[in-house]
DNA sequence: TTCTAAAATTGAGTCAATTCTGTTTTTGTG
DNA sequence: CACAAAAACAGAATTGACTCAATTTTAGAA
């Protein structure tokens, strides 16, 4: 069963993915034809179809190997975060929006986030979705980190914490994606600001 | 210049949001074809693109006074809050939430956002950023207002809280549409179990 | 009233995503 | 080594949003 069929089908997958994301890059999202992808990947359009259910979900999958990697990254801040509440959470804040732009540009954020918000229950939508709380749940764990260390007060509530700190961020990254002048560096001073409340009420 | 042609103009931009909100709620946006929306408008398929940009506009259109609806609505609030922190806020942002849904199914405000982060400098996209911008000044104002009446501590960064909680509020409804099993009554709790963490810290 | 320029309307045509159906390739069995 | 069933492929056909050139309607001047 995992002979020859298994690896072309790697293969291809391969090959596509490859194909779409030069031309996502290139030509933009709505720019790159599916028929281009195909015949860059060497494979018809209905066999792009019977790999992906939808051009979205072809991004998705791009969009997805950019996320873990910013999972991965922030893995490291949660086991050894700053001891100071505000720069842990800019530290991981700041691993997560520095990463963002690395592979997929600003257009291709906004169409993904668009794909994810209008078919929830497509693929590409149920992972984002399940991105989005692996994010969350990374936040909630530093600030459970944070507790442990004695530098959050315990009677926080940790789960809405992390909650309202991912939604927040996640907002604000959305408003940045959207407009292609906003700069890196603005956004993440921005989103200090706001946390600084939080920081303030939170700290023992 | 105010005569005939004005008249059939705003008659015919009448009958398109007609037809187009009529077909939205019964087959969906997606369902809903710019040919039918034509015919039932009484106009051709040309006409339809005269007056707006594309199918997302008319959308738009439609959301637009729901929105609308609900800053007026709020407004009574931000005047007349209640004397106590927590409940001011599930108050203003208890208005948004229960009057979304009255003339927007959870399809449609899927595929409005969608839109709005998908094509961001069209006509739409532009005016669903204003709207979020306008009620995200109606929660300032209601902070601003709380401070005045000495309930909120005058040293808290009024502007950067405002956002905080509207983007806060925006994303937990994002989701609140994505999926459509989630209730009311669970989307006012989420949210008012994250601001009572803001409303501790705030509280004069 | 008649005429002309400007504004608006029309619907057939274009374009690109997605679907569908017939063909080819792979697999496992006798 | 055949061969039948299953899986995958190909690309033509379909579909629906959007465009555009030709036609019709309106406004306002003579």
């Amino acid at each position: 069963m995992s002979g020859l069929r298994a690896r072309q089908k790697a293969d291809r997958h391969r090959r596509i993915i490859e194909a779409a994301a030069d031309l996502f890059r290139e030509a933009g999202y709505e720019g790159a034809k599916i028929e281009t992808i195909a015949a860059q990947a060497e494979v018809s359009v209905g066999t792009i179809y019977n790999y992906y259910q939808n051009k979205g979900d072809i991004l998705g999958a791009i969009v997805s190997m950019e996320v873990n990697e910013v999972l991965n990254a922030g893995r490291g801040v949660v086991a050894n975060p700053p001891a100071n509440v505000g720069d842990a959470l800019d530290t991981l804040l700041g691993i997560y929006i520095e990463h963002s732009l690395h592979y997929l540009s600003k257009e291709m954020w906004r169409q993904a986030m668009a794909i994810s918000t209008q078919l929830p229950d497509s693929p590409f939508g149920q992972a984002y979705t399940g991105l989005d709380r692996t994010l969350t749940e990374q936040i909630r764990a530093l600030i459970a980190r944070l507790q442990t260390l004695g530098l959050v007060r315990r009677d926080i509530d940790g789960p809405a914490l992390g909650e309202l700190i991912f939604n927040n961020m996640n907002m604000m990254f959305i408003e940045f994606v959207k407009r292609d002048e906003a700069r890196i560096a603005e956004l993440r001073a921005a989103i200090r600001r706001q946390n600084r409340i939080l920081v303030a009420a939170i700290t023992v």
